[in-house]
DNA sequence: CACGATTATATGTCTAGACATATAAGTCAA
DNA sequence: TTGACTTATATGTCTAGACATATAATCGTG
């Protein structure tokens, strides 16, 4: 996605143009405010009709490094650094990728009617049943998060018969249910005895939390946290003008 | 963004198109690796030019809401919830924005040569002047973050003379500096003494940490480490399909 | 059957126009 | 000066074509 890789990629001439004024943005060359050419500007000097500056732009301003006003022209946006793309990767995909062995191991499974708490959690009213499932993801065999989760049986029926002992429920869910959007809360609390003994520190220790609430189209599939070792972990997110 | 929104902000064609297609799609109507209509399909369907549906199906594929391969046609992605976007807000409007008064204080700065530690903070490698800051941010009088702040002085000499007394410098630099890219590490520690006295709370209660490391075009402007305290502050990331 | 050459086809990019629409800027009257 | 009206203009969307290109499918040959 880089301007050199673009380049080098397909040097069809919307890229070109939209790498050209990409780079004069992220260079400072011009800063937020200026006035870009208008399209007829870069039609005469790329010497394209104006169908294909104008896709160059679009995809700008739909990367927000642009903004577009009617009868005004196309102008450089402010930077908005508060918005970044956190890379939140499949536990198994996430280990790996460290280049360590994976490890999962099934702690707990229960089906039971959707407690108070539960619903709570889930944000659903009516009761229902669910299932809830704790386990432990590790690296090279040393424990690397674990995972507290509620699946809605209303939403996804087949979890109450599937087998979680070898699959991680994650996984499960990502291959059994499918586009979802979800909203993910991360958060810093000190390990308490039970969560200490899961992830072999001490108590008191810090610990990440990632509490992750999933749902398609309004319908709640599962909600899940997430504990990993504070000191260990880290999330990271990145943000590219573009 | 939603359906909804745009079909009635301006229900032009290829947007209609669009989100015709994500409907299905996020309803789980047609799901993971389902092949879309043809471009000429839909285009007979919606009695329009292919350059039309082309613009709608582009999008999708810039969404990564679909795929598409020549010869064979568009399908529906695998979702890839690993990806979030995750809005890390300018503290002034991260605290106004929960209804709550900002307060900001500075509590140090100092105009440095670069110790090694320094450098390699902000990952350069030629020795060279920084501006190093501590300050805290608060909501109603009660601390919010502290901040703990390294200014590259080659990359932005202006910082040297700049008053932090009053205006953070967080909002100085999204005003002096044009366009970057961050990468943001978030990571839980327990209080020391300092921080503990900083934050106002117990030696040992958990804390948020958020190390951002700024640049731009291949120069290192800043690097921060935002502390929060871990049990009041949460960070939201939402993905949603498109 | 395996493998290389050929062909059909869906997408990728582009053109030279068109009309629609929002709005900055200018005009004019109260 | 101010407010209402008009106009000019840049972008937004769309068309009916075109050729390029990657590749799935087919065909032919050893």
């Amino acid at each position: 996605m880089s301007l050199a890789t673009d380049a080098a990629d397909k040097p069809t001439l919307y890229k070109r143009i939209r790498a050209d004024i990409e780079k004069r943005i992220l260079t400072g060359e011009w800063p937020p405010g200026h006035r870009i050419p208008f399209e007829h500007e870069l039609v005469a000097r790329y010497g394209c009709s104006r169908m294909t500056v104008n896709k160059a732009l679009s995809e700008l301003a739909q990367a927000d490094l642009i903004e577009r006003r009617r009868r005004a022209g196309s102008f450089v946006r402010r930077p908005q650094h508060q918005s970044a793309v956190l890379k939140i990767a499949d536990m198994r995909a996430e280990i790996t990728g460290l280049g360590r062995a994976y490890g999962y191991e099934l702690i707990g499974r229960k089906l039971r009617a959707a407690t108070a708490a539960d619903r709570d959690r889930l944000g659903v009213k009516k009761a229902g049943k669910v299932v809830a499932i704790t386990c432990r993801h590790s690296a090279d065999n040393v424990p690397f998060a674990v995972e507290d989760r509620l699946i809605d049986l209303a939403s996804v029926p087949d979890a109450a018969t599937a087998d979680f002992s070898r699959e991680p429920p994650g996984s499960w869910l990502l291959h059994h249910v499918p586009w979802t959007e979800a909203e993910h809360t991360i958060s810093a609390i000190v390990a308490d005895d039970r969560t200490a003994e899961a992830l072999d520190i001490a108590v008191g220790a810090p610990c990440l939390v990632i509490d992750r609430y999933t749902w398609r189209s309004a319908r709640t599939i599962t909600a899940v946290r997430l504990l990993y070792p504070g000191d260990s972990h880290r999330l990271v997110a990145r943000f590219k003008g573009g």
